[in-house]
DNA sequence: TCGTACGATACGAGAACCGTAGCATCTATT
DNA sequence: AATAGATGCTACGGTTCTCGTATCGTACGA
């Protein structure tokens, strides 16, 4: 819940502190892995391709937006786009709608009617958390909570980094 | 560190369960949805595909091993590894060697010349994990590693049940 | 020795990606 | 008000990818 402030510590706190930095960036990259695996495993399920569910998150997460929007928020080519919001819409998963204050503009609309079907896609994969958070205090629960969000944070501000920047 | 058994507790301490659970799902997701990006751009960066590093890693971490092992591991269509493979061998990101004792297998192993390269890719994410993690204290970043590989566990878990049930 | 199973890749049809062009529309300037 | 340029989206097309199937070499049980 509160972290403490790393000011100065034994030697034997910085080897600990050093060796669990490392272990949590090495899971951090097999979770990734991992998750980007079960992603295309249920992907591919609904004929839709890897990139295509992690559209339509961005779509539920941050509202109605254009499909240019999309494109600077997921550093994905434009062009690119229209062919994941195509499948999307063939699915039924988004709607698109002409936006009224400037016409040359498309809103993408999420649609919720499917999502019961997606969920029972995540459904082994939700119910293993469940069973390993029940391990876990009500306060070590928040602070996961809290490093998550922060780390969700800290991969968007990477993605953006590197899309802006040619490097 | 060592999370407690969650026996009897009264309401205010399931409600706080219950709401922190839900963020750790909520963000888990928006994670893997950012790291996805993330490692989007990073594989476009150096002409591979979002599976190619995925591959890429699992190769590191579970040793050298055969295409079809691979592809067992990864629930990848035997046919798509080859072109995984093929792209991942003319990056010299991999090494495909014969196997002394079957001479139908192949054996793939992971070459680190180009390690650094990759990892100066990722130092943006790499720095930004480091101050986050400056905030949390030994035994904190202990709970937190632990959790990590768990989850990343059951995403496995998750996975392969997939993969095997048509479902 | 033979038949079957298995590992890896070749092949090809269909599809995806993305640079570019095109069209419609908006906006700033004069 | 008129025009030039910018912007939003999608069509088009060349290159590349995916994945079902076929093929070839090899292993192994009978």
């Amino acid at each position: 819940m509160t972290p403490t402030t790393a000011g100065d510590e034994d030697s034997d706190a910085r080897r600990r502190r050093r060796r669990s930095g490392a272990a949590i960036k090495e899971s951090m990259r097999e979770l990734s892995v991992q998750l980007s695996l079960l992603n295309h495993q249920i992907s591919a399920s609904f004929d839709l391709r890897d990139t295509d569910f992690d559209c339509l998150d961005v779509i539920k997460r941050h509202g109605p937006l254009t499909p240019s929007g999309l494109a600077r928020r997921t550093g994905l080519h434009a062009a690119t786009l229209t062919g994941i919001l195509d499948r999307l819409e063939r699915g039924e998963w988004i709607a698109r709608e002409r936006d009224p204050a400037d016409r040359r503009a498309v809103i993408v609309r999420a649609r919720r009617e499917r999502n019961p079907e997606l969920f029972r896609k995540f459904a082994g994969m939700n119910s293993a958390m469940d069973g390993l958070l029940a391990d876990y205090s009500p306060d070590q629960l928040e602070l996961l909570a809290d490093f998550l969000r922060r780390t969700a944070d800290a991969g968007r501000g990477a993605t953006d980094a590197l899309v802006r920047g040619a490097d």
